[in-house]
DNA sequence: CTACGATTCAAACATCTGTTTGAAACCAAT
DNA sequence: ATTGGTTTCAAACAGATGTTTGAATCGTAG
């Protein structure tokens, strides 16, 4: 029973994170609701600050190996992919995730709002690090099945992770194969579209006033 | 000079809050950063979370009108609006409210974003209540620009307003223009074929696994 | 000039925070 | 049964937080 205490705190933070936010939750809730002593968090994980790191290390890895995982079988079964097949690669294990991790729905997506919107000292820069090197794999992986290069693609894939981001927090349990399909065609449309504009240089004037 | 402090806390706030959170900001850092006695932030805004309330509806309130003034221009100008014109009224204002209010870029966008993952306890509510109204107004007239009924499009506005609010946080001044021709484009490809697929109910297999 | 309400100020208040401490309890190996 | 290392526990610590207080100061109307 060593590293049950060290689970449920895990298991509890990453919840009242979920809930109220990093700052506004104390160790003393976290202790309590998971019924351990309040000096098990420094015992088990030396500080809060390295809690929440723990917390989100967990999630996150599991996140982006399964999303490459994901694309590397899409890529083995067609050489140039289809595109509809590499979004979904990305958001479909988001939204998994935020549903099946902690029972209710869009907890953990909410914690990584937070994780951006609250300045966690080395939190972002891990979370940057960890993306920068997915982001970069299917950033080719979407060049590739458009066929254009991937230069101008970090900002449309920037407006993906936005839409996929804001939409995982709500999404329900039974609505994930909804969201899902939604979501990739709805992208899939602005890549193809986005890249159109990338080439001709012609006719964009009355789009905006 | 009497609301000179009023408005030397509230704009001080501001900047403090979309740099470091609402929770992580104290009164003493505000008072001491405006130049002002501690006590001062009781006597004018009466607490803490008050102060947290005015600082937005101030820019709320702003956005808002910004937006649906210029909805009622597009509608005005042609009775079957142009969907890039309806996008515009309500992304440019956005974009342009990060980067005008508080001097450098982005600040306000980051606020919203604070707002909505930390649970600020009468804030959330009063948020979605004012966004129910703008969003209700402009679902109107994307679906009359669409041509179709504004039944599920929520959830394709919910992906704009996440990549909007994602890519407003990361976008410098000069950038805003191009910035929001992209968006523009990306939402309309996206809201389009999205209506398109809301008629048929055909060959939706293999988009997901 | 005086008097009075509005505003500012330094100081203290009560409370909550993360962390530390040292003793107690536990549990397996000798 | 006794040892020794790991884990738990209640208690206390030092510091920071939002808020309150009562006197001092200011600005202005009588």
């Amino acid at each position: 029973m060593t590293d049950s205490t060290r689970q449920r705190i895990l298991d509890t933070a990453e919840q009242l994170f979920a809930d109220q936010g990093f700052h506004a939750t104390t160790l003393r809730q976290i202790t309590r609701e998971a019924a351990v002593n309040l000096a098990a968090v420094n015992y088990h994980h030396g500080s809060k600050d390295a809690l929440i790191l723990a917390v989100f290390q967990r999630r996150l890895d599991e996140l982006n190996s399964d999303r490459l995982a994901r694309l590397e079988a899409v890529l083995n079964a067609s050489d140039p992919p289809e595109l509809e097949d590499v979004l979904e690669a990305f958001i479909y294990p988001a939204l998994l995730l935020g549903t099946q991790s902690a029972g209710d729905g869009g907890r953990f997506m909410r914690l990584l709002m937070r994780a951006w919107a609250e300045n966690a000292t080395q939190l972002h820069g891990t979370i940057a690090r960890q993306y920068s090197h997915v982001m970069r794999t299917f950033a080719d992986a979407v060049s590739r099945a458009l066929g254009t290069s991937p230069d101008n693609l970090r900002q449309q894939l920037d407006f993906l992770i936005g839409a996929l981001t804001y939409t995982m927090a709500e999404t329900r349990d039974d609505q994930v194969e909804h969201t899902a399909r939604a979501l990739i065609r709805f992208g899939c449309a602005g890549l193809r579209d986005s890249a159109l504009a990338a080439i001709p240089r012609t006719s964009l004037k009355e789009n905006i006033a």
